[in-house]
DNA sequence: CATCACTGTCATTATTCTGTAATAATCCAC
DNA sequence: GTGGATTATTACAGAATAATGACAGTGATG
């Protein structure tokens, strides 16, 4: 597996020197940025593969951050780990809202650190995304995020583009509505499991245009969920 | 799928009623402890499917029970939802530190209640069938919830599928109308011994295309039941 | 501020499935 | 062969499940 990079959100110098330190030595790479500005730009620029926030920052406070990349469909799935201080904890419970996935109280140990991170990137499957998925005439491009069918661009909401693609990367499975819910809407989602029907006809509709129909691809099963399936399906 | 049970721990009889009712309107079967002692013995007892656990308790702590339960291999998949009021925030950390798998601030939307419990339900479904089964031509695979026959795809009802899975895994033995309605309807269901014949005749009739007949594998034993057998069958 | 796209939920409709009972067919012991 | 018991088949109503259309709330955008 290549190397991973961990972004280092925090205004002490002295912090970001100790959490480099600890995460180097169990090679992971680092980026480092003092406040939400500079962060976000190493985000978009360096792919972190995970964020370290403190909570506590000039210009900004972390939560508005978190709430900005859980917001954003190309940052959503970005595992970010809150830092926080033991006196803050009122701010834990509105960082786990927002969408944290984890987070550590200062002051930490770095074993503990680094087994926190480990987890969050062992869930983080993150190859997969960037992918070109191919079926028949239709491809799904994580990388520029685009799917088109004979060529022509198909338009289609984030919800239905991330349905799509997981479908597209676990054919020939059947799926409850929950796994899909757990996968594709992420697992401290509260929604309601007939939503899923809901996008499933949304998707199904964006992948028919005036000359092609490839709405079977996915294929309802009757007292369990869906699956994407080609077989058998004339396109 | 299964009725699932939530066991409610809280010494408030209020607060015990408005969960329960809560839940009782989506259907899940409620368990009540005011005190840990009653708790614990209701979670090895009842065997409950998840457990609201409020921290203020007389008799121990919430956490205490917790605890024991992530200590104790047999219980710490049990999820638990923490139930506190606003302003022990502090115990929230605690609690999550502990291991309980979410938390809810008193008071709390019954809509927002039902959407978390079902939320951590939702992962934990038991392990279900996923290998696939052959015989001859006729494949029944779990994963897709699939029947082919020939490489042709078969469609059939739920009930058909379950049935024909069951069979398969359990083949050259008689089963009867009973054990079948036990092993493929499950337990706590009440029909009639008949209607498994109405399965039977439809799961045959599934097995037929207009080129090759399968419904010979499934066999009348007098006085018995039926029986999954491919020997001395012409296929 | 007005507008637009997106999302989640609900109410309604459409479809499929299931259990049961009624009737026909088959089997087996005598 | 006959008769009683067992199984097969059919039809049907109601239950369960999925599809669809509409709507409101939320941000994003200009």
């Amino acid at each position: 597996m290549t190397e991973r990079t961990v972004l280092i959100v925090d205004d002490e110098p002295a912090i970001r020197d100790m959490l480099r330190m600890a995460l180097e030595i169990v090679d992971y790479q680092c980026l480092e940025a003092d406040n939400i500005r500079e962060a976000y730009r190493l985000i978009v620029d360096g792919r972190p593969d995970l964020v370290l926030l403190d909570w506590m920052l000039p210009g900004g406070s972390g939560i508005e951050l978190l709430r900005r990349l859980k917001r954003n469909d190309n940052t959503r799935d970005l595992p970010v780990v809150m830092l926080t201080a033991k006196t803050t904890e009122d701010n834990v419970i509105r960082g786990l809202d927002v969408g944290a996935d984890d987070y550590i109280t200062k002051p930490f140990k770095p074993r503990e650190l680094i087994a926190r991170v480990r987890a969050l990137l062992r869930r983080s499957t993150g190859v997969e995304a960037e992918e070109r998925l191919q079926v028949a005439e239709l491809v799904v491009d994580g990388e520029s995020k685009r799917v088109s069918l004979a060529g022509a661009v198909l338009t289609m909401s984030p919800t239905e583009f991330r349905l799509l693609q997981f479908f597209m990367s676990h054919p020939e499975r059947a799926y409850t509505r929950n796994q899909l819910l757990d996968q594709v809407w992420g697992v401290n989602v509260y929604v309601e499991e007939r939503t899923v029907d809901v996008h499933i006809r949304r998707l199904r509709k964006s992948l028919q245009d005036g000359m092609h129909d490839y709405s079977k691809l996915i294929q309802t099963v009757r007292g369990t969920g869906y699956r994407f399936s080609s077989r058998g399906v004339p396109l």
